[in-house]
DNA sequence: CGATTCATTGATCGAGATCAAAATTGGTGG
DNA sequence: CCACCAATTTTGATCTCGATCAATGAATCG
């Protein structure tokens, strides 16, 4: 399915069913990877175009000394890599969360379908005009915000993010980032994350709950973190559907 | 002039000066900004396309508490906001950091010159790719990297997108940035930033003259930050062209 | 030359890293 | 259902990198 896809496009753009046909038959097919597993590894040629149909994916980098520095993470709705449009290598690797389910796209077959549609073209790029908005959040987080306000800033954006996707949620946020995943996207030790999200959980702003965090003070996380409500263009969004 | 665009488009893409009339010819205006001066505002419309001819620009958004995060530096050559196709308003300013000379096309003359030439079109995808690339290398910097190495690895990444451009240097790294910019830049307090200056001239990594960066030694800076040398696709480009 | 902006240096403080151990959680098989 | 093993998380103690506050020193420019 790619239902979640639907969502994300068509919150952008007045898209219907027909618009989403030339996907539907001939460019996408489904694929799964297992927990763990590497979707695309580094360094190896950019063959297809990934939509996320559920669970969650990250995309990250490693320094020589096996540091990692994950760069954002994949929902259902997501789609990656749209470089592969142009790029014949892949500077970082993808790696699934979850159990992932995906469906993808050979990249000459996606070209294709979405050249035979202009309206498909444009939801695909408002995409990739959020995806940078998403890396331009990341790089603010980690230049200018303290531990837990970082924590408290990337729980309101995965939040934002699934709504915008449609997967409801309320003040409940599934959470299969491990602490060390965590880290590694925030730019900090796991134990401080530890540390950090035991503070959150003192100051009432959070629960904890298995495997989701319970948004339990959403005002109070975001004059934490400083979340700026217009992120990713919501309005301008809007506009233009 | 429009000659670093040039460079830079020509050296993904096999472009003749044909291919570069319609630009020329219908769409781009020149402009000229004060160091110092805005060239958009945060939440301004973004009515533009811009290429910048000469001089730097940085990119940034700012805290409610008022702190800065610069996101990335624009030289010449660069092209910004290519969002402005599809997003109405800008989630963050420019602003000149030398005075800047600019090449500038309202957005839909833009559309239409590119519409004009698919080889123009894809090169110019090029550059939103490679952008946010620069953007992830941003990622990694401010989360797994000391404050030297944070310093010593955008030295040599600006030097390498200058020679990208065909802006020659040599090793020496023209730096209009203040203390303050690089420090707004790394995610570090301006102090740190002259001490690890300091730190890198001891080592005899670096020298500075007044406006510039001479490096002195780009083997054991590019040690001490982990910079990756295929970083910026340089090989996948070269296969595309 | 003052005046203003920008850079360096010094002293102190704190957020977050690191190392190491203990406690939980979760899955697996008896 | 329980016992066990591996993975993950929490907690404690200590150390360090970088922040902050404050003063001094260049440059740059009318």
């Amino acid at each position: 399915m790619i239902d979640p896809l639907y969502a994300r496009l068509g919150a952008y753009a007045a898209l219907d069913e027909a618009d989403f046909s030339p996907l539907r038959d001939a460019a996408f097919e489904p694929a799964a990877y297992d927990r763990g597993a590497a979707v695309i590894e580094i360094a190896a040629a950019l063959t297809h175009v990934f939509v996320v149909a559920q669970g969650w994916a990250i995309r990250y980098r490693l320094l020589e000394d096996g540091r990692r520095q994950i760069v954002n993470v994949m929902l259902p709705g997501d789609c990656f890599d749209l470089q592969a449009m142009i790029a014949a290598k892949a500077d970082h690797g993808v790696e699934a969360v979850t159990a992932l389910d995906v469906m993808r796209a050979p990249k000459a077959r996606f070209i294709g379908a979405i050249r035979a549609n202009g309206r498909l073209a444009t939801a695909f790029w408002w995409t990739a005009v959020q995806e940078e908005s998403i890396l331009r959040e990341q790089i603010v987080r980690l230049g200018r915000r303290s531990g837990r306000a970082r924590i408290a800033h990337l729980f309101l954006e995965l939040q934002r993010r699934r709504t915008l996707a449609g997967l409801a949620g309320g003040d409940l946020l599934p959470m299969p980032l491990t602490r060390d995943m965590l880290a590694d996207m925030l730019g900090l030790s796991p134990v401080h994350v530890s540390r950090s999200l035991s503070a959150l959980k003192r100051a009432k702003l959070i629960a904890l709950h298995g495997g989701g965090v319970v948004l339990l003070d959403r005002r109070g996380l975001a004059a934490l973190a400083q979340f700026d409500p217009a992120y990713l263009h919501a309005d301008a969004m809007a506009r233009l559907a």
